[in-house]
DNA sequence: CGGCAAACTGAAAACGTTTTCAACTAAATC
DNA sequence: GATTTAGTTGAAAACGTTTTCAGTTTGCCG
């Protein structure tokens, strides 16, 4: 199928010039005098020629794509992070290669290798768990890439996110303030650094300045799914939890809504803090408070991040935190 | 920056074999003597050479890439929609560009052109304002494109939906048979053809079956948000509305929890029907009784009419209708 | 009006594959 | 053992750009 047929030597033939003059005028060289640089334009714009982007790849070795490896789109955080990387990425005039991963460490060795293949020119990747064999792959590859809203225990590549520990340490602080003695950790894997390094590292910090002592019995394990959360409720009561600090909004919704399906009213006999501050926070009754993410920006400065990177800038910070905030909504009292 | 060093002349050389024999091994070609075979993929293996797809782009016109122009992945039905497109994509090896338009018919048009020029080797679009200057571009090119969740009024491209017209109509008939006499229709954009055309139409239908006047003011023309949907109880009630069929489930979200905070009940003083089945609908409470949409499938069955598309291979059905179906939940009586 | 720098232009070599075509080898047939 | 045939292989030409380098204009100065 030929899906283009006007290459630029029909342009350079069509305007009697060589290919080169064509190729500078598209590229916007300066040296080309105006008359010559108006006659092929107007060829350009009469031939309706559109110059072809691979064969500008393999001459150039640079082909304006990024590539983006996302747990699932599906998911808000993620959503979120992905819009911002999208539009810094238009700015800058590349376009992204989207990829689930699932999370999936073989997948996303997988995906890695063939987005290398495809010769794209900086790589921003989400997940939490970076495997050995992940770093491995990581370390080998001269293509610059960039970790957003995901924490790598090692701080190996650059990456923006928040202060985790900080973050939680503050909000369940918060909540033991309140009176709550047996506050809950619910969170994702605990084998992601984000949730076992950071996030738990805060919630122990939190009880240790409180001089409540760590029980791992407080501590529930998750997949972050919506439906796990709703099956939550039983356990938490049996364990005389009267707090969650949840590390994820959809998990958060599940276990609020798994209260009030059993009467417990939230927040009065069970408060719940969230971590994401996606939209959800707002559209659930009673709204969710939460750890305030810019997400969007975490996603928009990564790829800034990488487009420096992608031009052998100098960066002056690695690894960027951005702000955090906490958002008091109607789930705590 | 070179981003790849090793290439497929490296390995003939090693391998003592030409380029074309590399070449025929990598792409699985069956003639190639067993021995000849196990040479190069040794030498493959130790010098880990990875195929540059640029390159073998622009030599084969095929780039295994697909173009994905989305209104905002952000949105959940166009990140299921999008989710469904990358799975197949990826079961088909192909990996897809994913763009943002926010509907923006400019931005649609200059994107459009952008993944031409980078040779995708075929689009799937969402959106569903097909202005004509568009509509012009996608009868330009020769790359196959078909609509996933969008209607074009003409039906010139290949496309994946489902009936809409029939699912409002029926939706809005039980709401009428429960004794709604004024059923509101809350909507996107009417310029849209899946909400001008379709919905709009379906809507009417039941009304007209009902022997009910169409009455404009029950008609709410908004732009899909939450944040719109809670601000429209009191014009909702104004208009003595009792029940409303609302298409899009932030939006309807949004009327929902608007209608609760003005002590409005849902759904013994006010009956919601919403129209995408997103995961939102069973997360709010009330949850959403909804029109459902296999959405994930939309966007795995245009991808997968796409494969065939980009094969030349001939398809019974160009524009394919999905079942919907209705799911009673709590926003209805 | 000769000379020189600056501005402009073109020829041709990359870029790393696929693919065609011809040539060679080994097996099969008679 | 000569001939055919099928199975393997390699040389070289594409694919559509960018980029280097050398060459040609042009403009300006004295």
């Amino acid at each position: 199928m030929d899906k283009q047929t006007i290459t630029i030597y029909d342009v350079a033939r069509e305007a009697s010039v060589s290919m080169a003059t064509v190729s500078r005028v598209v590229n916007g060289n300066a040296n080309v005098k105006p008359a010559t640089r108006k006659k092929v334009l107007d060829v350009i714009e009469k031939l309706d020629y559109r110059p072809n982007a691979v064969a500008r790849g393999l001459a150039s070795k640079k082909t304006t794509t990024v590539g983006v490896i996302v747990p699932d789109v599906t998911n808000m955080y993620f959503a979120s992070l992905a819009r911002g990387i999208d539009d810094v990425a238009t700015m800058y005039k590349y376009n992204i290669i989207l990829t689930n991963s699932d999370s999936n460490s073989e997948k996303e060795i997988k995906v890695l290798n063939t987005l290398l293949s495809k010769q794209v020119d900086g790589i921003v990747f989400m997940g939490n768990e970076i495997t050995d064999q992940l770093r491995e792959e990581f370390k080998r590859t001269k293509t610059p890439i960039v970790l957003a809203g995901s924490v790598d225990d090692q701080d190996l590549n650059p990456s923006v996110n928040i202060d985790y520990v900080a973050a939680v340490q503050e909000e369940v602080k918060n909540l033991i303030d309140r009176g709550n003695k047996r506050v809950a950790f619910v969170c994702g894997p605990l084998e992601q650094a984000i949730n076992g390094k950071y996030r738990l590292k805060g919630y122990k910090q939190a009880l240790k300045s409180a001089g409540i002592p760590y029980d791992e019995k407080l501590v529930f394990e998750t997949d972050d799914t919506y439906k796990t959360g709703t099956l939550l409720q039983p356990a938490l009561m049996s364990v005389n939890a009267t707090a969650a600090m949840v590390t994820d909004d959809e998990l958060a919704a599940g276990i609020m809504n798994g209260m009030s399906d059993a009467d417990v009213t939230v927040p009065d006999n069970f408060e719940i803090i969230t971590s994401n501050d996606t939209k959800l926070t707002e559209m659930v009754r009673p709204k969710m408070s939460s750890i305030t993410q810019p997400l969007y920006d975490i996603g928009a400065v990564a790829m800034r991040l990488l487009t420096k990177l992608m031009n052998n800038e100098t960066v002056d910070e690695k690894n960027v935190l951005l702000p955090y905030g906490l958002m008091k909504r109607e789930s705590t009292k």
